[in-house]
DNA sequence: TATGAATGAGTTTTCATTCAT
DNA sequence: AATGAATGAAAACTCATTCAT
């Protein structure tokens, strides 16, 4: 009804106005009660959807990242003929172009997206998956360029170093794809 | 003289006490007070040393990165006529066995060092002219490898995800090796 | 309503509990615990109703203030056609009369009430207008009685120096109409 | 010897070092290490010399009020021949000169000089024996006229409020005039 | 459901004072 | 006499959480 939509607006609010202070400011330094303040909301409404603000911070984490890569699927332009290592590329690209448009995403999610975080969603095992025909231990191999494709480019987003993000993206393609060639079943 | 040396105890004192209970509870779960009764001082002898937690973290992470760096570069083995590939993958590879003997201090020193951190200390910049010679962009390459290596063990080391580091390793030392390759000159 | 009432209250009661502690103690040596004590409030309310003590001490004051001139004009007993000196003076009168019997109000207010605070009051421009007329330099003039009573009283209030109030009264007013005689117009 | 001459130097340096700290910030937010550090003097000396900061006070307060009144003395013309109120207005109005040049010292006297403090001081005694022969009341008609000075005086050379300290000198003297002429028996 | 005043435990921070050197 | 590191009691201030409305 009318009233689900409120609470779900009410609930909104809180995690927009929790992720701008966080971002801004840092978890440790953001008090719930800034977060209702800027969210319009009492104090005591906090409570009514969230445990504490450690809970707040998991639901906005999981809630960016599903946000986020269902977003860069649908807009990297993936067709089935394209083979795993086209698909990948173009996911990381695109991924990275997204969290390059926003900085504080980006450092937001770097911080607090755990591997475990990705394994759950599924999209993990799904590339796995994929990879294994023709991949080596397509888990470990996974697992590196995705470390490689957070830490790196966070850190070009974030601070621009040692080069800016769009400097640096033709060199992670290539280092992602040394590593794809290096792990391909001849 | 024996008042410096006593200055001194205290403020390790208070370092290691820290350091024990950043990485056991967290940053923001440890208290001043905390950390000044397990370093057996007063709360007020914290003043003295730091300014703030804040200024505490900074040292601490600072002081520890530069003891494990100057610990592996001694116990790496390096010799003079090791070419440069040699040299960093044994640099690594030790680092790495060292901080897998540590994995709190492996967590600690992920989270609070930061790249820039690292290019301060004049390791990363000697590193960056030795490589110039043999390789291209040689400063995006090292910064890709860092990161890979940094962000990768860290997942293996505190969360054996996706294997335990021992595992991880000659993964790790390969995607290395195949990111050099492709920077080699000719 | 009932909400604002209660809020009203407490404010007030912390005010009243601060006054007789910074009266009796001094502002220096009174904690915001003992007052919160003494008003019976949880010490973080507070900073619910003030910034700190400073700027507690400063609405007291002022509150104080108006409480004292209000009473005085209700009680001088003025009349519409008496002269600008007799009505000054009975105004002068009252106030004395009712700073005598609260020693520690006047030692307050005469520490803490600047010529400023006065100022803005509103009270001394209007006398100031009114002395216009009959008065060269209305507002020099004003200033000179109002220092001289203020701190004469005072000193004779508080510590009974060189004489008790009442015996000083009449002289300070007839200090006070021989400065009015010395600035009347011709 | 040599010894009490350094001793003395400490001391007056603390003293130094202390007016300025009160004057400037308060006598309730000036520390005993701010203090012992201006003076370039180690904190635990501050003990050798004084038993606390109220201690402190009220020594700078008769030592500075001690000066001022000697060197008004001094530097007020006075002979032989003059009448009393020549002799008191010249005294007052040097004062107020010195007073006038130093806006910190004159705050400083007037918070914490009592009128109780001149009484000790032997000055007041003596003038209000020499008015004695001419004035009736004299102790009161004094009092009436150092609380008029002090205060009025205070409020221009502080705040140049209601006007500068020069533009109200003439109606202070005037206004004390008034008052003597009073007071002078026919 | 929503509110926001009230709480008080817990934290940071300051600082007078001591005392071994 | 002089020092200044160390102390710890006490102050200021914060904030998650509750609860009556």
């Amino acid at each position: 009804m009318d009233n689900k939509l409120k609470k779900a607006l009410k609930q909104n609010a809180l995690m927009e106005a929790a992720f701008e202070l966080f971002t801004k400011q840092g978890f440790g330094k953001t008090s719930i009660s800034e977060i209702a303040e800027k969210a319009e909301v009492a104090k005591g409404t906090f409570y009514l959807y969230f445990k504490d603000k450690y809970d707040l911070r998991s639901r906005i984490t999981a809630h960016k990242a599903e946000q986020i890569l269902h977003r860069a699927r649908q807009e990297a332009g993936i067709t089935e003929d394209m083979d795993f290592e086209e698909m990948l590329l173009r996911l990381i690209s695109r991924t990275i172009d997204i969290l390059a448009e926003d900085k504080l995403l980006a450092a937001f999610l770097v911080k607090n997206l755990g591997y475990s975080t990705l394994q759950k969603s599924g999209l993990l095992k799904e590339a796995v998956e994929m990879a294994g025909g023709a991949y080596k231990d397509p888990e470990i191999m996974l697992c590196l360029i995705l470390e490689l494709t957070g830490s790196a480019s966070y850190s070009a987003i974030a601070a621009a170093e040692p080069v800016n993000i769009s400097e640096l993206k033709p060199h992670l393609l290539g280092a992602i794809s040394a590593i794809l060639e290096k792990y391909r079943k001849e």
